[in-house]
DNA sequence: CTGTTAGCGCTTTCAT
DNA sequence: ATGAAAGCGCTAACAG
């Protein structure tokens, strides 16, 4: 009782062969309903559990999906994590799940694991692209990727391949953005962006938005100043001590667009620690529209920016990869519109 | 070089055995030095990822963990899921994390489901705890159990069997919460607290605080008032809700005890929409101490509760039990305790 | 209908 | 020093 139940202790109880138990434990129609009965409830007495390893190394299928998260304390990332997690347990797919913390190695590493477990197929958050790129199983980049809806990118880090990829348009999120603040009549902004080095996806990303922010300011004929972008670590502490910095060099009323919504806590924090107002004296905007910029004071104007449903389209996509014996020739690309979410930290006030 | 390379097609490559490159592999003292390079560079040319599935089956060991969180989006289980994953990613160990979102039913599946792997080790935030007994395999719950400190627990719900545990002591922190407030001046105390039944443990936690709350009232002589707890879902919404109809009762200045700092920013909210200052009218204080908290306006007074040591301890103790072959005669328990935080939204005027 | 058996990829004992 | 072979628990093809 103490040791692990296996078929043949289930047959041996029930005085038939172990095929017997394996078929009725998947309620085969080739036994007769009395014997799968009795299969099932010695089954049952006994305490069997299926042995899934056994179970992986025979049919070479595992149902285990890789996961790479950078960060899993940043809200953006735990909804698309948890859309990932609901959909795979509704599909019968499990989840191994690896926090890269944008470690590359970390990354890396972690992909080699997956390919000795082995999982069915994987889905990422990526760093470095070139770690993905030769990986033969199933594979779903999420949330990055150098693309852009209006432009055209050109970059030599960016490996010559292609992938399946579910992300959000950056390109035109940030365009939004920088675009409302100008229509809001602020001219003088300052952008927050990652400080990820290049080389990195969440660098290219910077890229991204740089590149959208810099079009609106085009569509407006306001003149880009370099000086205005900042490249920083994205939690609340950076920001904070970016703005608290910005107070010396910019005068109201300016704008400031953030990277992301986890990140702009602190920065109203150091506005309020000089006394700016907001949106009086300064207009602020953020990206993802977490749950919480609803509740920040004043409330977060952003770009909502799809979550949950990049993890579920993800994890829908990699299921069908790994289902289809044919592969598709050609790549997915899934890319959801982001929006703009108007509340009170800007205002128009020509009005 | 398509299909998946195995010690066969090295040791073929090679002109050995399979023995030999699984000892290879294994830098086995039995083969000379020379053999094992070649057999090393044949098994890297091929491009050889070893297959834990097939040696899972042979050893009996997965060096996987099966892991329980209740809901990532909330920074304070994201901090505990931080602490697991990089410690268990030090030890050798992979993480395969199901988010059970309080569903006791998920978590029953996710449990039998470990069990099916086998995983060698289960970490869990456990929700019903009769979901646990009877498992053989190492078990280590963590955050939540029906602890203590300083109190006698009795209810019917709890069964009979002792649990290896890593948490903080709940009934310290909430007593020292309530008693912050009381040492500030106030009196009238509305306590918010987790709506989970009382069979969940999540429900018996909130049993826990009330007790630490009582605690504090009784030693400072104030007489409990049962109309003052209320019982929530722990999102912004919800405490913004549950705060913006207190308004109609509660009479300026009192005091707020919420069961989260996740949850803090939907109360504020609801008190600046009612022209409510802080810490003036009202003081707040909250719990868990996550990294927004010092970003809030007002910055939060909270109580620092352990998060990621928990999830780092947790797995710490886990390998310690799956390492070692005679399992420790009596259980483990770790109680961190909690610390008050003094910060803007709470004051004592009467200083 | 029922049972026997090969074999998934790996480790390890035991011959040679 | 080297390799043959058993077997982890399961599934499916096949024989009876």
């Amino acid at each position: 009782m103490t040791t692990k139940v296996r078929l043949i202790d289930i047959a041996n109880a029930t005085g038939v062969s172990v095929s017997a138990v394996s078929k009725a434990l998947k309620d085969s129609p080739e036994l007769p309903q009395a014997t799968k009965e009795r299969i099932l409830a010695a089954a049952n007495r006994l305490g069997y559990h299926p042995n899934f390893t056994a179970r992986s190394l025979r049919l070479g299928r595992s149902n285990l999906l890789g996961v790479l998260i950078p960060d899993i304390t940043n809200p953006y990332y735990a909804s698309i994590l948890k859309g990932i997690e609901s959909t795979a347990r509704v599909l019968g797919l499990t989840t191994i799940i690896t926090i890269t913390n944008e470690d590359p190695t970390i990354e890396s590493d972690a992909l080699s694991a997956f390919l000795s477990v082995p999982v069915d197929g994987i889905l990422s958050v990526p760093i470095h692209l070139n770690n993905y790129v030769g990986i033969k199983i199933p594979l779903v980049l999420l949330s990055r990727f150098p693309f852009l809806s209006d432009f055209s990118y050109n970059s030599d880090t960016i490996p010559e391949v292609d992938f399946n990829y579910v992300l959000s348009d950056d390109y035109k999120g940030q365009y939004l953005a920088t675009k409302h603040l100008l229509e809001c009549g602020i001219q003088d902004i300052y952008l927050i962006l990652s400080q990820a080095c290049c080389e990195k996806v969440s660098g290219m990303k910077s890229a991204i938005r740089l590149s959208g922010h810099q079009k609106a300011l085009r569509d407006f004929g306001i003149p880009f100043d370099p000086q205005k972008i900042f490249y920083e670590a994205t939690d609340n502490q950076s920001s904070f001590d970016i703005v608290d910095m910005l107070f010396q060099k910019a005068n109201p009323p300016f704008g400031l667009s953030l990277v992301n919504d986890a990140s702009c806590a602190g920065a109203i924090s150091a506005l309020n620690k000089h006394n700016l107002k907001i949106p009086e004296d300064v207009q602020i905007i953020g990206y993802d529209d977490i749950e919480l910029s609803q509740f920040l004071y004043p409330s977060l104007t952003t770009i909502h920016s799809a979550k949950q449903s990049i993890g579920e389209h993800g994890v829908s996509l990699i299921s069908n990869m790994i289902s289809r014996d044919n592969p598709p020739k050609s790549k997915v690309h899934t890319v959801f519109d982001p929006y703009l979410v108007v509340r009170q930290s800007t205002h128009n006030f020509q009005d």
